[in-house]
DNA sequence: AAGTGTGAAGGCCTTCACAGCA
DNA sequence: TGCTGTGAAGGCCTTCACACTT
């Protein structure tokens, strides 16, 4: 017996999304030099795949480009954008001001792409009330109001591994849609929540393994 | 007619070696916690991967566990270090001393893995000088002899995308052996040099990805 | 009885190759 | 002619299943 709505939306490799932010900063820098059009072999050469690749991976999404063209800049960039979300801007809350902490919330690099910290959070008195440009850093006893207030919809933790899940735990129950993670840490979420990780050190062990067994990544 | 040589140690799929590290860090936390052996399945759960793909991947690298038993935690995390690279200390420079250099400079998971700033560079005048803990921010001018004279091995770039490229190459003629890149641009390097690149903003795009498609990742 | 190590099967992602369009 | 879009083929990675070990 055939199974209604099995796999309803089309079916999009992981991998390929991942590429997609690629194509995007190069197309961005392409534009600010003044280049109206490009083809899925430079575009591939920018970011170190195949053209092939590149016209798959857009492929998941829609068909973007002009036979014996190539693809438009100005509209593949805007295409792109819509399909990652970033056509718009996005409320995002931090917790954890120490050091990391404190570099993200002056990081210019996410703002330029539609993300906007609305809130700062952490556990330390004497960090609590310091300001960040506009933005004070609130106690993390307000994480739920300050969340529901300003309309927070991603949360990127800073704080040390073994306060993690507690702070995750806060987010989530606030609300929030999605969790960026700064801490070496294997977080437990619910599946509506999205979830994204970086381990700082983890990676730079990946490094010392390429060396180690004298193979480039 | 055979070729010699021809794929001379065995191959392990690169997944694979960016989750040792994960195993690693799990197994330290049961250390710490007195805990002297675990199975696959419960290191399978700690991380979120299924048994099977553990015991796949320690499999790529030896013989370790104890049938009937399980690994001894002692054993399987030197193994691991030995097999990442990180059972040595590594000498690592920092180029780009801005918000997320100083960040970087003053981050105490790296040295916690054996990682080691022996060198700060910087191209500003009115950075250069600055210390952190005993070790003073260098002109970029002087990278090459400082990296050869101070045995640095590996390189961590964090300056704005623009200087990326340059600054990559300064690393790789003073003959550094690995990239670790936090600028937002795509390395042209040489195939001996290793390279592993995080961009955060990238990252945080994969988020509104996955949050706009309702999916979690 | 419990749990590893590993060939075989399966599935997902990448590459190939070319029809079709500008 | 140049380049995209896309089925088909190929390859890599994950999952399965069980022989084997303590």
């Amino acid at each position: 017996m055939a199974r209604r709505d099995r796999d309803p939306s089309p079916v999009v490799p992981k991998a390929a999304a991942a590429r997609l932010s690629l194509y995007l900063r190069f197309l961005e820098s392409l534009r600010e030099h003044g280049v109206p059009t490009t083809s899925s072999q430079k575009l591939a050469a920018g970011v170190g795949v195949t053209a092939a690749q590149v016209r798959k991976d857009l492929g998941y999404f829609g068909q973007f480009g002009l036979p014996g063209i190539g693809y438009r800049i100005d509209h593949l960039v805007d295409e792109l954008r819509r399909i990652l979300g970033t056509d718009r801007t996005w409320n995002v809350a931090l917790v954890g001001i120490g050091n990391l902490g404190s570099a993200l919330a002056e990081y210019r690099g996410f703002e330029r792409q539609g993300f906007r910290f609305v809130a700062l959070f952490d556990r330390d008195p004497a960090i609590v009330g310091r300001a960040f440009g506009s933005l004070a850093v609130d106690s993390i006893e307000s994480v739920e109001p300050v969340v529901r207030v300003r309309g927070v919809e991603l949360g990127i933790i800073a704080v040390p591994a073994p306060a993690a899940q507690e702070v995750a735990d806060l987010l989530v129950a606030a609300g929030i849609r999605g969790i960026y993670n700064f801490a070496p840490a294997v977080l437990q979420l619910p599946p509506q929540v999205a979830y994204v990780s970086i381990d700082l050190a983890v990676e730079l062990e990946q490094l010392s393994f390429s060396v180690t067994q004298q193979r480039p990544t």
